[in-house]
DNA sequence: AGCCTAACCTAGCCTTGCAG
DNA sequence: CTGCAAGGCTAGGTTAGGCT
């Protein structure tokens, strides 16, 4: 059974204008463009009073979906039901579309659901207008999107197992952060905390755990496929993870190859980026072999030292901290070189343990890893699901 | 006249290439 | 090796011009 195809702007208002009621002193619920995430959720919500939101901004209510409109924000994803407004009035960044559905024949979840689902498709794409650069969707692709449109009870319940599925998939999410959560006082356990050194480790520098510290390759990276995939600043997260995504491929001749390219082990921190960024660091943890860019400092340990130990305690609070410290007063841009790195202050616990703590992040990097083919494994369900739904056939 | 939208502008941050 | 300038990108602010 397939349903029936509407109009949208028939079952629903796009874009409302500000009712007459609205009182000027009135409090009011601000979402900027940020507060609203990719995973369709409201992060925070700004109080201010209805006087001083600057005017030109949008208007919406509870209960209403709005949808980023402008690019990039269109095709990642940032919509949101707003079931949970603070407040029956709220205003917004004014790329955000407001659609209001009408109650009586057309429930929100399922069409934030629906609304979603074709912004992660980008099925929008083509009807984006605007320069280069700017592109936004504009209310005609809205006024003019013909959904599927199932008896209201119907909506709800696939609203209800959509909505279910999206549960699930969040919840793998925090699992992973649970991991994360865990090797930090795994970390703590085992070595305490950096600043207090509990167990009286000696303390030296990150260069007496050092062997070799090289620069990654000054040569041009190129989108298309090449020898090796060429690891650069945004492959690393904030967090010390790995972001493999947006790849970029080099050529190296042999002797090149032993200079810039990274091994199952090997430290790599970013030593140019702005303040906050600077020294985001990782340990690969791949088979098979990548290149680094130059401003990337691949690290390798001697026999004191492990590069899974060093990487949780530059990952730490405490190692942010310090890495924040190190380039003060500059603005804009930091740098941290390889001396100074290495110059970094690190209590130096027994080898031994050092490489038990690697052994147990191993493990946890290994089943996370298994969890997060799942992740991609229920997003793909997540989206067949919808498919599904939309067609009539769930 | 007032409103709305597409187009344009900009600040600030992030990336990258390259000179010394 | 290293620091830095240039340029790109994104979110969000402003404006011109068409429509009611």
């Amino acid at each position: 059974m397939s349903w029936p195809l509407v109009k949208l702007a028939e079952v629903a208002t796009l874009n409302p204008r500000l009712p007459k009621w609205v009182n000027e002193s009135q409090e009011v619920s601000f979402l900027a463009m940020a507060s609203v995430s990719e995973e369709g959720k409201i992060l925070n919500q700004e109080r201010r009073i209805l006087a001083e939101t600057k005017k030109g901004f949008t208007y919406f209510e509870r209960n209403d979906v709005i949808v980023a409109k402008i690019t990039p924000c269109f095709e990642n994803g940032k919509a949101a039901f707003l079931d949970r407004l603070e407040t029956q009035v709220g205003f917004g960044s004014t790329e955000f579309h407001v659609l209001r559905p009408n109650s009586d024949e057309l429930d929100g979840k399922y069409l934030f659901y629906l609304i979603w689902n074709i912004q992660l498709r980008s099925v929008g794409e083509r009807n984006m207008t605007g320069s280069a650069g700017q592109k936004r969707v504009p209310t005609s692709f809205f006024k003019d999107l013909k959904i599927p449109l199932p008896p209201l009870e119907e909506q709800k319940r696939i609203a209800t197992i959509l909505g279910k599925a999206d549960d699930i998939r969040r919840k793998r999410k925090q699992a992973i952060q649970l991991a994360d959560d865990f090797l930090r006082s795994v970390f703590l356990e085992m070595f305490g905390d950096p600043v207090t050194n509990p167990k009286g480790f000696p303390i030296g520098t990150i260069r007496d755990l050092v062997e070799s510290a090289n620069y990654g390759s000054s040569g041009k990276a190129s989108v298309e496929l090449k020898e090796f995939p060429i690891l650069r600043m945004g492959n690393i997260t904030y967090k010390g993870h790995w972001d493999f995504s947006s790849l970029k491929y080099i050529d190296l001749n042999e002797k090149e190859q032993q200079k810039y390219l990274v091994r199952k082990g090997d430290l790599l921190f970013n030593r140019t980026n702005s303040k906050d960024l600077v020294g985001k660091t990782a340990v690969y943890r791949e088979d098979e072999p990548m290149a680094i860019a130059g401003y990337l400092i691949r690290v390798r340990t001697n026999e004191l030292g492990n590069t899974e130990y060093i990487s949780s305690y530059l990952n730490s609070k405490h190692g942010k901290q310090t890495l924040l410290n190190m380039c003060k007063s500059i603005v804009g841009m930091a740098n941290i070189n390889a001396q100074e790195m290495q110059n970094i202050k690190i209590c130096i616990p027994p080898k031994a343990l050092q490489d038990k703590f690697a052994d147990i992040v191993d493990e946890v990097v290994q089943r996370t890893k298994k969890m997060t083919t799942g992740e991609e494994q229920l997003n793909e369900l997540f989206s067949s699901l919808s498919q599904k739904a939309f067609s009539g056939q769930l």
